[in-house]
DNA sequence: GCGACAG
DNA sequence: ATCTTGTCGC
């Protein structure tokens, strides 16, 4: 599907244009389960922006692990984003920086763990489902808090809850670590909701957040840093 | 009209 | 998202 993706499924002009861009998006979504007999290198993407800059820069990373969790890749990139952060369009703002992370990347693993929404979102398109479209890839919404929707999982690592939102299931509320706030999972492109579960469940070992998420925050704030001048906020400038 | 609101 | 030291706890 490549070929005849339209420009504004990636830089929308209007808030109109990217409503209806997600909702053609979100018609194509793929939600089979794409890895059930098999064993998938995990992959962890995210972005570093710095709050008040208003040259608009992104630092985005995708990171591979190989089985045994070490860094088997990395590829960064840094741009401007052309999409400001408004909440429900940041697939917009992120994608194509991570969808050029994505090109360079090798080896590049078989699921993407997203920091963000899958369809836990108002119209089902959250930032995984977006990446996994366009880079047409198995991918998980792995957030660390809720766009919309109600959760309240029990206090013990492995508990969970649905999601609540409009009477209707979206996603999962997993409690991964003793006193930590629950990670928020969903169903981003090419896998089930059960399988994103597991992976997740299966990846954070005691910690908050699966490592491939960790490393690829990591990596996006190396490139930030290396960019940005230290000290406080250049931003506010 | 008002409040909420991933990163 | 980012600004930041120490501090509480396994």
């Amino acid at each position: 599907m490549a070929p005849e993706t339209p420009r504004h499924w990636l830089h929308p002009a209007t808030i109109a244009e990217a409503r209806a861009a997600q909702a053609e998006m979100a018609a194509r979504l793929v939600t089979e389960d794409a890895l059930t007999a098999r064993i998938p290198r995990l992959g962890g993407a995210d972005v570093s922006a710095t709050r008040f800059d208003p040259a608009r820069r992104v630092f985005a990373a995708i990171v591979t692990l190989d089985a045994t969790g070490d860094e088997a890749a990395r590829a960064t990139e840094a741009r401007i984003a052309d999409f400001p952060y408004i909440p429900g369009y940041l697939g917009f703002r992120e994608v194509p920086a991570l969808a050029a992370c994505w090109a360079r990347l090798s080896p590049r693993p078989d699921l993407l763990l997203v920091d963000g929404q899958g369809v836990a979102h108002p119209r089902g398109l959250g930032l995984a489902c977006h990446l996994g479209l366009v880079l047409d890839v198995p991918t998980i919404g792995v957030a660390k808090s809720l766009l919309v929707g109600q959760a309240a999982p029990g206090p013990e690592p492995g508990d969970t809850a649905p999601i609540l939102w409009k009477g209707r299931a979206i996603g999962v509320a997993l409690r991964t670590r003793r006193g930590a706030g629950p990670l928020y999972v969903s169903v981003g492109h090419r896998v089930s909701l059960a399988t994103a579960l597991r992976m997740v469940r299966e990846a954070c070992d005691g910690r908050r957040l699966p490592p491939a998420i960790r490393a690829a925050h990591a990596a996006a704030n190396d490139a930030r840093r290396a960019t940005m001048p230290p000290g406080p906020d250049p931003a506010r400038a």
